[in-house]
DNA sequence: CTTAAAAGACCGACGGGTCGGTCTCCTTCA
DNA sequence: TGAAGGAGACCGACCCGTCGGTCTTTTAAG
């Protein structure tokens, strides 16, 4: 692995731990081994490596959170898939990500502080909305969804549950929270299906519609 | 106001914006117009400082969220009002907190970084967390929620869906989006009751159960 | 031998914390 | 009653270490 690439992952790694501001370039240099030259042959400030660093992290997001999506034709599917790798795929990713979310972690240490820096950073949160939303109204145009669910609830529902499980997972680091959040966020998801939709809803008893 | 008072205040409202990390005592300083030997006057230490002002935050936070809940009777009504509570008079008090949630930012700073720091403000949620769980049982219990509800996952979507709209408020401070994020957790703790109960559950097209 | 990569000495600014000192106000005793 | 004395709030120069960043020197690959 070459210098740069050393020093870009070991950046990752160690914004995603300590975010942006508390890792000191000496950390960095530690890290990947290296000194200031090495470092400042590469980079010309640390403010550069953070928008290098922060279009590799979302590419790995891309590629962790997304995968295996476009096999899928179902919306709702594809809603159902992306929570389960950014469960299991994304937030459990050590070797890149051994703090948890980065972009969560940006944003904290951003906001009010770092406009510039910050606004970037949204984007993403932007795009990834704007796909759930996307994949909801179009479950719901194909009937997967009931007629009646309003899909910019559900949206915020997912989103900021999701955001909220990568924030707690940061605090307690635990799997099974972590899975026992996203799981909820899965089973919200399922419960929007319609009646006839349902096949594993395991709600602790089935299908009380039927019993009126 | 006494200069120990002003201290605490001011660093409460500069670490919600910049995290204890990236406060430097000379901001402090600055916000509450004194001197390095007024702040060591009455602090220790700058963790010494961030100990009191936790409990302060804390205590501010209770006050802020159960305000009235005492009032209430029905553990689901307790439920909604604490959202309305965490939405109107906790997220929007720009005048101890402008930087939105104090919790969720110690919480993404201290991670991996400050174990002992971080034990403390984790506390906190375990605390959010069981409470929200009491309440749902005891509401299920009565009779105000589902029979088939589970719960747990309730919990766990209205928990994690309060830390992830308090981040996403962060990021945006728009009023309009924390209003829909939490009204969508509020509409959702609506769903969980018994269609008999449903009076104002304003979804799109109302009490589709009648029509089968 | 050339040249790009890497090393590390060095710089000024700023971090948390210390310390000698001043100023104000309250106590105390003639 | 009023001057002497003492307590403690507050000030700011200073300490040492670390920060991000620069620059010259050394290394090593082609």
């Amino acid at each position: 692995m070459r210098l740069k690439d050393r020093i870009t992952h070991e950046s990752l790694k160690l914004f995603s731990e300590k975010g942006y501001l508390n890792t000191s370039i000496s950390d960095i240099m530690e890290a990947a081994d290296t000194s200031k030259g090495g470092f400042y042959n590469h980079y010309d400030s640390k403010e550069a490596l953070f928008y290098e660093v922060l279009v590799i992290a979302q590419s790995i997001w891309r590629e962790k959170v997304l995968y295996g999506l476009d096999e899928i034709d179902s919306p709702s599917a594809k809603v159902k898939k992306l929570l389960e790798n950014y469960r299991d795929r994304y937030l459990k990713d050590d070797y890149n990500f051994p703090g948890g979310c980065i972009f969560v972690t940006f944003s904290v240490e951003f906001d009010d502080q770092r406009p510039e820096l910050m606004q970037k950073v949204a984007q993403g949160f932007v795009g990834l909305k704007r796909m759930l939303k996307n994949l909801l109204e179009e479950g719901k145009e194909r009937g997967e969804l009931r007629s009646e669910v309003n899909t910019d609830r559900a949206t915020e529902m997912i989103f900021s549950g999701m955001i909220g499980s990568s924030v707690l997972y940061g605090v307690d680091k635990s799997n099974t929270s972590l899975d026992k959040s996203i799981n909820a966020l899965i089973t919200y998801l399922d419960g929007l299906a319609p009646t006839d939709f349902v096949v594993d809803l395991n709600v602790d008893t089935e299908n009380h519609l039927v019993e009126i």
